[in-house]
DNA sequence: CCTTGACCCTCTAGTGACTAGAGGAATTAT
DNA sequence: ATAATTCCTCTAGTCACTAGAGGGTCAAGG
């Protein structure tokens, strides 16, 4: 039933690209698979599953180095899996902090825009506004 | 009045590291700057302030590309400033599309951490989610 | 069976925005 | 005068890919 399939048919199914595929064989993510008698790399659904496995943690913003954590948890279930806990929660807190960092950008971002009025360089409030954030950098 | 600094002071003024100042000089974001007897670099405080604009910028999130074409702007006050509106505006609009991720994401790792027992990773919740996901990559 | 065209292989090098280290010269403080 | 600190250039490394060269393989049609 484990049908074989291509480089590029796993990366159709999972919507990786090839070369990004071979990469994460390198690093050590994806098992190196068996290749055809031409050499070419045939790879079946359980390859398909971690593939796609690894695709989401990178969606959700994971490093390689932690998803290679946590791969090698999910292939020993009897290991406590305090680390994928320990991982996640530092996702958990990097991402609050990149919102919040993000808010605050929009804001600043909003108000540049806000009193501008596309018309020259010399009074243009974007200019400004980081300018003048530039000249308060030293009372801190 | 203009009194002279190394790129050490400069550095420690701006909060921008030393061999970064450099980058940013080889970048061509920064002009180099007149060198003393010995050859060592020595700022003025408007090389202070263009590079407090980079910093300000950078932690806005705008690419090196991005500030060398707001830089260009400042520096020619007779252009129009389409330019600047047009990559303030791209930015916002990118700083709103990360936001919503963001905010997805810190969703689905609440809920991942939610579950989350702290037991042996063949319960783990988090490899769990994450597989789950892996595993509905084939529906779209 | 043979050709065609799409796919695959490895390898090297490039991206952005830095960071680290080697090996040596200049400046500053004592 | 000497010692500590800072500075110089240069190369190479980081992360997570992406691009290209120069070739080999596979499946379908004729």
């Amino acid at each position: 039933m484990a049908k074989e399939m291509s480089i590029g048919e796993l990366s159709r199914h999972v919507g990786v690209k090839v070369p990004t595929i071979r990469y994460y064989e390198d690093a050590g993510l994806l098992a190196a698979p068996p290749r055809s008698e031409g050499g070419q790399r045939r790879y079946d659904e359980r390859a398909r599953h971690t593939l796609a496995f690894i695709a989401h943690a990178r969606e959700m913003g994971f490093s390689l180095e932690a998803i290679r954590s946590l791969i090698d948890l999910a292939d020993h279930p009897e290991k406590p899996c305090v680390d994928a806990d320990r991982i996640a929660k530092a996702r958990l807190e990097d991402v609050r902090r990149r919102i919040d960092k993000l808010r605050k950008l929009e804001g600043e971002l909003e108000r540049m825009l806000a009193g501008h009025h596309s018309g020259k360089a010399a009074d243009c409030r974007i200019i400004e506004v980081l300018s003048d954030h530039g000249r308060c950098a030293d009372d801190h």
